[in-house]
DNA sequence: ATATTAAAGGATATTTTTGTCCTTATTATA
DNA sequence: TATAATAAGGACAAAAATATCCTTTAATAT
């Protein structure tokens, strides 16, 4: 469903999100070791949401990743279709040129409905609710086990 | 959602279907040029689907692909997890080293969800019965457009 | 029997995704 | 102002997915 990317590029948003409640911003190593994935690999895809302004991030001592007002508009919509891009909503799900209403493919009633329930999951939350979750112990990051 | 290589192989797979309606066994440049997709790449996944008994095969002239009685049990998501492997149904979907319930990622509740619709839409509709619906036209298995 | 046809198998090439490493630019603080 | 810390950027490496091609095997038809 995610790539690789995008399932670190969540979790560390998330992550990210969580320290920011109590105004910490966080380096790429700290969130890496958090949500257990690969540092250089999780700073290039933190790289490109700054750039895409999904998060916040500073430069020198004191520095690092962060959000606040500024982000709250954005779901985990906008972060999975900044990463892997629109295909999980938009387009053939079997690959067609282009998604049809008056020539569907085989899949494509069902896949309507698979995708209703798609965007309630990436949009019923804001990243910040989410990281309260994670904050009081409801869900979880990473799990070393 | 899905690979490329399982978009191929479903399409393929349904007009298998729609061939054996009609008992007609089907070549693999044909079943390329009639679902839009790269011959060899193609031969290649329904090798794969053979080995694993979703459909059958039969060398030498007169021969092809096909599907009968024996094919009937298999569904789409039969044909997806042969392919594309369980992820879209087992497993953490962001990742973490096992989907659990007493310790769940923060998309977990959402993520059950969605997985029930993904199985429906892969398992309500027989082979078959995507197959008779291409075959009256009301959808199809390439736009060449 | 032989020729022909089509799938099976294996080797190889290309592209994309995943992952690492090193240098540069920017900021805070002493 | 010098130093240290951290993100940004670019080059590179490895693995996986996508795609092609050639040889071998099996079945049919003549
Ligand atoms: S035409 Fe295939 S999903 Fe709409
Ligand atoms: S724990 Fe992540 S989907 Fe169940």
């Amino acid at each position: 469903m995610f790539s690789k990317a995008c399932q670190y590029g969540i979790r560390s948003v998330i992550y990210i999100w969580k320290q920011s409640l109590n105004n910490n911003k966080v380096g790429a190593k700290e969130i890496a070791e958090h949500v257990d994935a690969p540092e250089p690999f999780t700073a290039k895809i933190l790289q490109e949401l700054v750039r895409k302004k999904v998060i916040g991030s500073m430069k020198g001592p004191t520095g690092g990743f962060y959000v606040d007002k500024a982000h709250e508009k954005f779901t985990l919509k906008d972060l999975v279709v900044a990463i892997d891009g629109p295909g999980l909503f938009e387009g053939c799900s079997l690959g067609l040129n282009q998604c049809s209403e008056t020539n569907p493919c085989p899949l494509h009633t069902e896949v309507k409905v698979v995708r209703t329930h798609i965007l309630h999951m990436l949009t019923a939350k804001s990243l910040k609710q989410l990281a309260e979750e994670v904050e009081s112990g409801e869900t979880v990051l990473a799990r070393f086990i």
